[in-house]
DNA sequence: GTCTATAAATGGATAGAC
DNA sequence: GTCTATCCATTTATAGAC
């Protein structure tokens, strides 16, 4: 029972493989359907248009990450203690869980091209690149502050300052082309070192 | 004689504000001539083909670059004191001067599309958007730690927490649709903030 | 649900007149 | 240097058969 995929399903899955790697405009029809193996014209038996898988696309990852959200509120609820080992590997978390979650990662990409000429897809880069993980680092920091764990600031500034190096990161290594193993690493000890040295200065 | 551009240097100037709004590959050899009031056929007596017209932006822009590094050097030489209040100037400084920069703002809006595709894009972006700032800040963090107006730390660390403000600050308020001052101003203060924070934690 | 066939638009690029 | 005219490829989308 592994291949009970829908057709529409795959058309989906395909789509965003394709817009992340070529953005929204520069894939065609075509391009969806020679790899889903169907004809052109059957794709909009399951979509009014091209604009609709998009569209589509959009709703599953709120979906996604509203689950996310819930999963790693209560991980976080559980902790009592964050020494800066523990900083870091938030940090690194919050890229490998979610900046590159496969996901997430291939909407990312797709937004990052479409924003700079569509208004709704600026929107929802605004909101799944910066609002979202600011507001879940908002509360975190919002929790060590009333726990002691660091010293009093606005919680907002010290959430802006943390994310910022997670996403300088995450642009200068791993968007653009291709995605290597390498390239994460380097990303992930970039942010490692960066992090412990601003804690240091923050306790 | 304030109409001396020639056909050649307006196809480039309309070139570059189009393809910056919607992309190298999405903007047609038409829409660029439409704008510049030539017929298609015409473009081709300057320009051998559409990527020629590109290759051309890239050479302009390296000359632009090279141009205000010397001159960012010899006003940074000068500088013997550096107060919390100059800190923040310099970092807007990078904002305003250079990210902002109307030339170099719409071939980092171009390769931001590009770069997602185009492996030679990505390395231009590498090297316009994070390379040459980064030595930059990191020759001024050297001397200022030469100095003794910063705590010794490694310039690279102190320089790449340094312009993750900057970057962070300008991908969230003028990347994606339209630049106003609005936008502007925020990503201004917002550096002004993060930045006197995070100089306050390194004296 | 998928196909063939085709319409209608838009794209890059060239030949040759002026 | 710029034009008209044209070619050829590609694209989105629809109509209607199976």
């Amino acid at each position: 029972m592994e291949d009970k995929k829908s057709t529409k399903d795959v058309i989906e899955q395909v789509a965003l493989e394709l817009f992340s790697k070529k953005g929204f405009k520069a894939v065609s029809i075509r391009d969806i359907c020679k790899v889903v193996g169907i004809k052109e014209s059957s794709i909009y038996y399951h979509f009014k248009n091209k604009q609709a898988i998009m569209d589509s696309l959009l709703v599953k990852i709120d979906l996604l990450i509203e689950k996310m959200k819930t999963t790693f509120n209560g991980v976080f609820a559980q902790i009592n203690n964050v020494p800066e080992d523990a900083m870091c590997e938030v940090a690194v978390g919050v890229l490998m869980n979610y900046l590159l979650n496969p996901y997430v990662y291939k909407m990312i990409s797709i937004l990052t091209i479409e924003r700079m000429s569509d208004a709704n897809a600026s929107k929802n880069y605004q909101r799944i690149v910066f609002d979202l993980p600011l507001i879940q680092q908002e509360q975190i920091f919002e929790q060590m502050v009333r726990k002691g764990f660091v010293k009093e600031n606005a919680p907002a500034v010290l959430a802006q300052e943390y994310y910022a190096v997670i996403y300088f990161a995450f642009q200068k290594n791993c968007i653009g082309c291709e995605l290597t193993d390498e390239k994460i690493k380097i990303a992930s000890e970039e942010i490692r070192g960066n992090i412990a040295d601003i804690y240091r200065k923050m306790r």
